[in-house]
DNA sequence: CCGAAGTGTGTACGACCGTACACTGAACTG
DNA sequence: CAGTTCAGTGTACGGTCGTACACACTTCGG
């Protein structure tokens, strides 16, 4: 199939191949265009196609409106999260120590994902309904997975598993608000960065604070 | 227009009564279209003043364009929090049963305001930096009254009001981030919404849990 | 090898958009 | 009362948008 070894263009490729490589394209059109400030909800068809060196029609051969490019752009971030989970995974139980690496990893993931952070959390809440519903559908699952791995690292072994669920859910909301803060930030400023991966760090551990001292739900 | 049979209506107003009541009802007519599913940053300026019962040059008499509208409602919505937050000074100190009932006050308030909240919560993350950055200021400026308040009202007297203040900006990150799917609910179901109100009762006591268990930052 | 399939192109239409300019008529001001 | 101010109107222009249709050219399957 891919067998060639010097066609790095679009020499020798099957249909199929180039279809995926120029909707690719789109997708990433998509996301330049909103590292330029725009969202993802003002976004039209032509200035994709545009963006992407296509003309517009040709958007068609790919998706039917700019809402399926969104699912598409949707599936891309499940995929991050859940890459991000496992290389999480690799490292061992909560400890202190612990923490304070896995808030770096998690600063310079968003850092590199930059613009999968920025559609996440401007659409979480805003744009169309579906986009809406199908990020928040991928966050809960990735809750649910940080559920499990917190039950098979053994940590708080006495919690019910909703409740561990609904203090991953606390967690991952505390992540996602970090983000658009520090991809907000200016580029040059080491200190306001240091400062606010600081607070955020202080605010997971007392997420887990609480956590520790959970007692079980005598009343709700 | 209205059935008025007193002058309800606009019959005797001075000029500038009348100007801001129209422009009242420019900031009213985006917010319904919110509610109709549409994002503000979709918003049209001829779109908001057919909504209004206006021609379209009449917007320009109010507003320069959407965003200064848009800042306007960021006005609002910071009264309208500053308002919440005086309410619940009236309420004694956060032990247990008041944190039910606050929980209850603010899902009610979420929903009375429903169009300010969904406006906030979308244009939070979302859309043009000027009016990103204009929430997240109300939102700060929110948070560290909070925080006075606590102080005040003497819960934590042994915390920094650094820490307090982070973590009041958890507790709020927490709130703002119910919000939005509170108002996603489809109307109908009651059960579901008490469910999530339980949900987003117990994040809340795992934070202030936390926040008990916290010990002085002997490192970082 | 030839017809089918399918990705990308060119052109065109109607709708909506932001905004500029001239205007009306009522409320204010002196 | 006369003149000014100003919220709101009417018309118009250039631009972008989504999308429909016919078409070109390459790849694929029998």
């Amino acid at each position: 199939m891919a067998s060639d070894p010097a066609a790095n263009s679009k020499e020798l490729l099957s249909r199929t191949e180039r279809k995926d490589l120029t909707r690719a394209s789109l997708l990433q059109a998509a996301l330049s265009l909103m590292g330029e400030g725009r969202s993802f909800t003002s976004l039209g068809l032509r200035e994709i196609a545009r963006e992407a060196g296509l003309v517009p029609n040709a958007f068609y051969r790919h998706f039917r409106n700019t809402d399926e490019l969104g699912l598409a752009l949707v599936e891309e971030v499940g995929m991050a999260l859940r890459r991000l989970l496992r290389e999480a995974r690799q490292t061992g139980v909560p400890q202190r120590e612990v923490l304070r690496r896995s808030v770096e990893a998690y600063s310079s993931y968003v850092q590199d994902n930059r613009l999968l952070f920025l559609f996440i959390s401007s659409e979480r809440a805003g744009g169309s309904r579906i986009l809406r519903l199908a990020i928040r559908n991928e966050v809960t699952h990735f809750t649910n997975e940080m559920a499990q791995d917190m039950r098979r690292i053994g940590a708080y072994p006495d919690m019910p598993t909703a409740t561990l669920q609904m203090v991953c859910g606390l967690v991952v909301n505390t992540m996602l608000a970090a983000a658009p803060e520090m991809l907000d930030l200016p580029p040059g400023q080491p200190l306001l960065e240091a400062e606010m991966t600081a607070t955020f760090m202080q605010q997971l551990r007392v997420v887990f604070l609480g956590a520790a001292a959970w007692r079980a739900p005598s009343q709700t």
